[in-house]
DNA sequence: GGGTCCAAATGGTGTTACCTTTCCGTTGAT
DNA sequence: ATCAACGGAAAGGTAACACCATTTGGACCC
């Protein structure tokens, strides 16, 4: 269900997209830089159509703009495309992580919420099961103080409830928060091991989403996510 | 501050991307359906050069998956970037308009209360004094039955506090509630004049993000959006 | 000195031709 | 019926070219 990520393409052009990608989300290349085609060409020794093909993607992103006589011009970030998968995962990995983490925070406590209340009204059968299932598990790992395979099972409980809520857009930020859950581990954000308070509330989620009680899914998975980020604030 | 669309490119490419793309999320190319590049080429008279551009940027929103020997297969929408601006754009001007309207409504919910009770935080006196404005301004218009231009104002006001916020995810919303805001009047999902609590509310966000009352100006805001939903909801 | 206009340099845009690589589907042998 | 070999379809990639928009800079004239 959860993927990682390298669905993508096998093709010339993705490594040069993915380091210009990087160079522009880590500031690198600064908003006004002027890149141009044929530096491209020489610098990853590939021909201009795939140079280009690399190009229109991060123009399809919003990271720079193409103009004739002028060449790739670099664009600030309020123009970039700031939900695409690629985007969030190339900031993640630079010097901006700490703040795409906060921001992503902030977008899971107004999403996950009303994901859960949606998802209480709108989960199968299976899912509201397996969420239970997968509440339990945590328990269990938590308390045996498993904290990797601990992350992986909440990486599952978040994406069922996001994909769970009958709303698609919610659903496609399940592997979002997939890597903001592994991400906080390795900024060590996380505590040694989940307070007793957080197995709780997991349970709690599950059961109102399993019993279809939607309000107190939404207060459930709020106070969840007040904690976590709790747990995250310095000190 | 907020702008019309088609900031984007003149190219060749571009339309061949719209129109693809259009019925890629109108369904008119399901999930399974094939393409080539020689079809591509040929419908649109165009080289190969610009049909694999085009299909490159679809690939990159996740709405195709080119194989070779196979060819470009749509994919299901399940992996598309379905927060992408030109995704979101296709689906609300094809025959999944008002499924559409109704997650980005759910998203709203979701975003705008926590991006007002930030913009209360973080907004700078130029935004504060600006929002109060414009809310005294959407009491006018409202009152005066002026619709049109109440609809400009409020994206105005909506786009404010979400950029206020001092999230970018956030902020990159204010394009698509924009879109929402428009796209509604034209579906007849307006009231033929707004609603004096809807005027209330307003003043009452812009009062309390101005006099920097977060909790005050989300729940204010959670109020506003609640009834817009209300105002959506067949009868 | 400063404004107008023209010309050259620059760099993306689009086309064409050609070769390479992958891998689906068929075929044929076991 | 199973599996391996093979032909060919379609994308992947390269190269060379003509084209065109835009900028830059200089010539020219007030």
């Amino acid at each position: 269900m959860i993927e990682r990520r390298k669905q993508s393409g096998s093709g010339l052009h993705d490594p040069i997209l993915e380091k210009l990608g990087m160079e522009i989300a880590a500031g690198d290349l600064p908003a006004g830089h002027v890149l141009t085609l044929d530096g491209i060409q020489e610098r990853f020794g590939v021909s201009r159509t795939v140079a280009r093909e690399a190009m229109r993607i991060l123009e399809s992103m919003g990271l720079v703009q193409s103009r004739r006589r002028v060449g790739i011009t670099v664009r600030p970030i309020a123009d970039w495309n700031v939900f695409d998968p690629k985007v969030i995962w190339w900031r993640l990995s630079g010097p901006a992580r700490a703040a795409q983490l906060r921001t992503l925070t902030e977008l899971r406590i107004a999403v996950e919420p009303l994901a859960a209340g949606a998802a209480a009204r709108a989960a199968t059968a299976a899912q509201r099961s397996h969420v239970v299932e997968v509440a339990a598990t945590l328990r269990r790992l938590g308390e045996a103080g498993e904290l990797t395979e601990f992350m992986e099972r909440d990486v599952e409980f978040h994406a069922i409830l996001l994909q769970a809520s009958g709303n698609e857009m919610f659903g496609a930020l399940a592997d979002v928060v997939a890597a903001v859950l592994r991400g906080r581990t390795q900024l060590g954000l996380m505590p040694h091991k989940p307070v007793p308070q957080a197995l709780d509330l997991h349970e709690a989620v599950a059961a109102a989403v399993a019993g279809g009680r939607s309000a107190e899914a939404e207060t459930a998975m709020r106070a969840l996510l007040v904690e976590v980020r709790a747990a995250m604030l310095p000190g």
